[in-house]
DNA sequence: TTCCGATCTCGGAATCATTCTTATTGGGCG
DNA sequence: CGCCCAATAAGAATGATTCCGAGATCGGAA
């Protein structure tokens, strides 16, 4: 299901624009790095676009990859699957809820809606598997990170007490 | 926001019943990790976890707060939010759409849906932040994953070519 | 085109979450 | 009450991701 020419034509010049407005630098390992994640059509990992692109620059580290990476997420030119902020979290809720989730430091919060409660389902999409439960994921910056306090970002390390984890 | 005391009992006895009928010991440490999450009202990852527990069981390895954990997901009587299987990944599809997520072996296929798109986001949502994007996220069993071929579970290491990663 | 300084990149070491290993402990049935 | 096996603790191991210092590059200015 790979794209076409144009669209990946399309997609690096999109890339290639988001660097240069950004006043970064357009080197050869970034421009590989967005040839290898536009010409995706799955959802890779930091290793298997590393892997892609060794292919064509042998000497790309891992790292790199990784920098690239959020500096494309950072200027919004790729989205995220999941959560990033790693760590598994557990949650005692069993009652159908939805999240809220600051793409940010990563809290989440709950929310209960009878609106959106009964989602319908695709059959389509029964056909990929045994549905269990469907939830709405909202993304976006929490308060706490859009008035600019402490900034957590990727780095989970600075003030012990980041907030991270409160909900509900 | 706290729960009732009672809410707390229920829920505890119903962690014990669920271990009782799957034949697993009643340990004290195990007890004060269900209880450490029952009463828990946001979601914590093991690590806070284990830290409220050791304050009544000062000698709780963290090991055993994960082996639980994974074991109460098991049992079903508690959820998880985000995908688990952790590495970040990333997605050069900027276009609307929904994941499907395999709960066991991590899989995620995108759908589309013009019919879930225009999901309305509650008010009450809004005010806990901006808002960038809303999407559906579906649980379940993938098709491989039910037909019970390769067990990957939550033990990223079998067979090398485990198939956690195509989608669309 | 050449040069220069600010970025970038590399490679390896460091860090963080999670899991494995092994000796030991302690539920709970007989 | 005592045994057996599942469960635990402690620490080492693993895997993903990030940091760091030294050297390489980009791209604007001369």
């Amino acid at each position: 299901m790979a794209i076409s020419s144009e669209e990946l034509k399309e997609r690096m010049a999109l890339f290639k624009e988001g660097f240069r407005r950004a006043g970064l630098k357009l080197t050869h390992q970034r421009l590989e790095i967005c040839r290898e994640i536009a010409i995706s059509c799955d959802h890779p990992d930091a290793e298997s676009i590393h892997k892609g692109v060794r292919q064509r620059v042998p000497s790309v580290s891992l790292d790199t990859v990784y920098r690239t990476l959020w500096q494309l997420l950072d200027l919004g030119l790729v989205s995220s699957v999941g959560s990033l902020h790693d760590r598994a979290r557990f949650d005692a809720n069993l009652v159908s809820h939805h999240h809220f989730v600051c793409t940010k430091c990563g809290a989440t919060h709950d929310f209960y809606s009878d609106e959106l409660d009964p989602l319908r389902i695709p059959d389509r999409v029964k056909a990929l598997g045994d549905v269990t439960r469907a939830q709405v994921e909202v993304r976006g910056l929490c308060r706490r990170c859009s008035s600019g306090v402490g900034d957590s970002r990727k780095t989970h390390k600075p003030e012990e007490d980041h907030h991270a984890k409160q909900a509900e």
